[in-house]
DNA sequence: CTTGACCTTACCATGATGGGAAGGTCTATC
DNA sequence: GATAGACCTTCCCATCATGGTAAGGTCAAG
């Protein structure tokens, strides 16, 4: 298998094999004799976990622990709850600080009357100068 | 004033202050003889505004337009408020998918007994093997 | 044999920020 | 004055994960 055929087989692109092989987070594969590399079965399933970790928002680094602790064994199963755990964490942390921005946006577009006038509150806002936002 | 001074004014960094005016942001300031920057109490105001924008997450670029719209007096708000709600729409977007990944963890964490055996439905669900077929 | 699809490596770009080196300048103290 | 240390300057590099492109090699079908 071809690294194109390995991309399509796994979902994640030729470019992020490479990249994946470069950094270490996969093993190089073998290469055929015009040095093309070759995939086979076990690769694409690696592939797959790493793309399904990553589209649950785990960086490349904790992607990388997964995947040993899913290629070990003898793994405790403590490990991977306490990093999915901490992942969580960071996701809320993450989703809080995003919802606290879009609280913030939601009042001063509220408070804008978006017309032709060139008042307008969000700019004060972002301005510093404190003319007071009428609220709802 | 010096860029060091502008920045503790400012809360912004005299790093990322050279780098607004690299990327065209900000105006590059007057110098003195030896070539230092000099800001003044509208430059910091500025800086301010390109601060709290980016603490709401606008991007640089919108950024960018919300200060071009400050400093437009003839401006008409509805593109301000316009700019705001595309980015609430983003930022709405961003939740989303986080709390679908968190959603998604938990119920994993949940499954998961945490203890010393090598069995876990976290690594399962990445790798894609629905129980049945163990040992891949 | 040619064409086009694929592969290889290598370099550059992103967005926003930080770090650091090498060298010049200012200020306070001796 | 001289000197120390805090500040400034520019320039380069690193991040993180991904995409793009270019120059060149390989393979399969027509």
């Amino acid at each position: 298998m071809n690294i194109g055929q390995a991309a399509d087989a796994s979902g994640v692109s030729a470019k992020m094999i490479r990249y994946y092989e470069q950094i270490g987070l996969i093993r190089p594969p073998s290469r055929t004799g015009s040095n093309y590399r070759v995939y086979g079965g076990d690769e694409v399933h690696v592939l797959r976990f790493i793309r399904r970790s990553r589209t649950l928002g785990f960086s490349i680094e904790e992607t990388s622990a997964l995947l040993a602790l899913w290629q070990d064994k003898t793994r405790a199963s403590g490990e991977v709850r306490d990093i999915a755990s901490g992942h969580i964490s960071a996701l809320e942390t993450k989703i809080a600080e995003l919802e606290s921005m879009v609280g913030t946006l939601k009042h001063l577009v509220h408070c804008c009357h978006g017309d032709n006038r060139p008042d307008c509150p969000i700019l004060d806002d972002l301005a510093g100068t404190h003319s007071k936002t009428k609220g709802h």
